[in-house]
DNA sequence: CTAGGATCTCGAGTGCACTCGAAGTCAAGG
DNA sequence: CCTTGACTTCGAGTGCACTCGAGATCCTAG
């Protein structure tokens, strides 16, 4: 294989991309059985998958919306959109946006429940500490 | 029934409960089948489910804590808890640490995803505004 | 008295995102 | 050559949290 070693690139086996991304082999296999990779994944002359450095980035990006709850229907549409090349940015960016609106969402959210959370806490801690009266059930006033 | 007019409490079915909390009569029941409640539900003569404002509190806490992704295994934990009486306080402040613990974890990573998110959308932008090269898919450097 | 709607129990079905297993092929070390 | 482990496809199974439906009963308004 000559290619050039300058601009060679070091490709992965599925076991060592599972490494490097902490998802599994088998997830790996569903998420391109579900159209969330940009593009097909290469294949030795043997069917074995190849990957490179793209794939490493991609998968990390995909691993930021998947755990701010972005459902894989919407990444499988925006891998859909990488795939069909440049043009549709604006139709990238409107998706990504829509995203960003929903993670302030539940940030917004998660903040409120801790401070229902905290004040729950120091409701007990009164309790614990002899001072304050029995504690009824259910979200403080 | 002879209540004092100054104690009497409103009373709710469940239709009215699933009303003031936004839950559906099916999730109500099912909660309750699942040890949701710390107490027991009381019926009248007929074996319809009667609830008070103190239900109503109950569940608004179960809200915050299922929106911020607390187990329903927990929840009955916690609701075991609250049922057993006092006592157990330092139980239960425990378990509602550790639930602060992860909603931190979890407001962090969301805010780290977001970051990620509007790194990629500012991307997006140069290239749409003409300056700034073809995105390469992925996370952004 | 009757019709409509709300409630009851119980069990089965749904949606999401994996997760696993079986049966077979392939690659690398000894 | 042989074994061991990584890889392949495909379909089925899992866990969580509801969600729905059937069939029966009950309450209220007309």
């Amino acid at each position: 294989m000559a290619i050039d070693a300058t601009t060679a690139e070091r490709t992965y086996s599925i076991g060592e991309l599972a490494d490097r991304t902490g998802m599994t082999v088998h997830t790996l296999r569903w998420y391109e059985s579900q159209g969330l990779f940009p593009a097909d994944v290469p294949r030795t002359a043997t069917g074995r998958r190849v990957y490179g450095e793209d794939a490493v980035r991609w998968l990390r990006l995909l691993a930021r919306l998947r755990e701010s709850g972005m459902p894989i229907s919407d990444i499988a549409t925006y891998s859909d959109l990488v795939r069909a090349g440049r043009g549709n940015e604006g139709e990238r960016v409107a998706l990504m946006e829509a995203h960003a609106r929903s993670l302030d969402e539940q940030i917004e959210q998660l903040i409120a429940a801790r401070e229902v959370i905290r004040a729950k806490i120091s409701d007990y801690r009164r309790v614990l500490a002899g001072r304050g009266i029995e504690l009824p059930p259910g979200e403080p006033a």
